[in-house]
DNA sequence: AACTTGGGAATTGTTGAACACTTGACTCTC
DNA sequence: GAGAGTCAAGTGTTCAACAATTCCCAAGTT
């Protein structure tokens, strides 16, 4: 039986699949608004279906919906960044803690994030390369063994990653914070998980500022222009 | 100027908070199949807005779309519980080691809340009490301070309440619980809170094990018919 | 010149009807 | 009874229309 990979999506959700794609690979930059009539049209749906993709994307915090004014992709304040830093903390250090010698798997796929990471640095691919850094912290959490909360923390991320993909490569340098996995990903073989722990909230932080300074100079020319 | 209250709620979002409140109150008991037509016209609305409405509540977790067959409202399973409270314990224990004497709004909230429940117990009006005792644990969280969090909680418990509304209150005190809650509460106006930790800790536990007991029995009984 | 005041034009919100497709039950045959 | 064909019911999607709201711009007022 070849019954394999027939099209069950609904038409409505492969918009939005496609819309998230855009958004979180900076095509749509934040702010940009959208039109359901040209949406509708380019994508060869109707009105109805492109609203229904919208009100699954401005429910997962990427768009933000404004009665009668449309739709436009969200974007992160640093109140927002700070909100999900403060999550990240909260979440991911007691994954890391309640990490076992049982998640061999996790640990395997946590190698080939860090792998693809490394190779989008050297080919200076920066969205590839914050997709994979993000997708290694999604895998962190996976130590929970909690579905809810990692369709959850992929929400988070999704939209933080809105916001990173958008820094100007001048002002940060993307690999910088390869080392930091490295390490990460060390100390959980040889289960050394209190090291890891104070290592990851340290990369944490680091990594919130790095995000916070670039934020900061947009937000400032912005109020310069 | 008497602008108060003008309607700025889109029909969609009213028919999902119709919808939300029957399902959580227990109107419309875990498997109950809704049809569109028929929402649609007791409703007085269209079909695409009640469409709206149920793609809204199916990504917040109340109902469950299967493709061509309908929406329903959803169904806890036993794992789905030990799910949530997985995530009660690992968010509720660190709010309330985080609380602060500056957070005397959130007391004076949750005195009211207990306040509620326990009138609830007294009138034998369940639903109030199961509302007012998850409202108890929201408040649990403010303590965070962190508005993704807040509206994730909310969802986790909603998704509970819906399981908790149909017990079957022969199986169970509806107010064994308030005590212990009675007592969360007094030990966060002193400040204890590490004594307030392990208490809400064993609370969590026993909360757990009674819905899980009387979840249990009603398996049983299904698959016995 | 700054401020209001009306129009429209454009866009979203909502409706109703239509049609394609899937599902589930029913019947009919062997 | 088991399987194949049939059909009604319901969902997925489209389309066209209209109502409601916002935005912009020109005209008038002070």
């Amino acid at each position: 039986m070849e019954l394999a990979e027939i099209n069950r999506i609904s038409v409505a959700d492969q918009v939005a699949s496609i819309l998230r794609r855009r958004i979180l690979d900076g095509e749509l930059p934040p702010g940009t608004a959208l039109q359901e009539l040209t949406m509708a049209a380019s994508l060869g749906v109707s009105r109805n279906t492109v609203r229904e993709a919208t009100r699954i994307l401005s429910l997962e915090g990427l768009l933000k919906r404004n009665a009668h004014r449309g739709v436009a992709v969200a974007q992160l304040s640093l109140e927002d960044v700070a909100e999900i830093y403060q999550l990240r903390h909260l979440l991911e250090i007691p994954a890391v803690l309640a990490a076992k010698m049982e998640d061999s798997d996790v640990l395997t796929e946590m190698r080939t994030a860090l792998e693809g990471y490394e190779e989008a640095v050297e080919g200076v691919d920066w969205v590839r390369a914050v997709r994979f850094d993000l997708h290694f912290h999604t895998l962190l959490i996976r130590f929970h063994r909690n579905r809810r909360l990692e369709s959850f923390y992929q929400k988070l991320l999704s939209e933080l990653r809105m916001g990173m993909v958008l820094v100007d490569l001048r002002h940060d340098d993307p690999g910088g914070l390869v080392p930091a996995h490295r390490r990460i990903y060390q100390l959980l073989t040889s289960g050394e998980t209190n090291q890891c722990a104070t290592l990851l909230a340290q990369h944490l932080r680091d990594s919130e500022s790095r995000l916070t300074v670039v934020m900061d100079q947009r937000i400032a020319r912005a109020a310069a222009k």
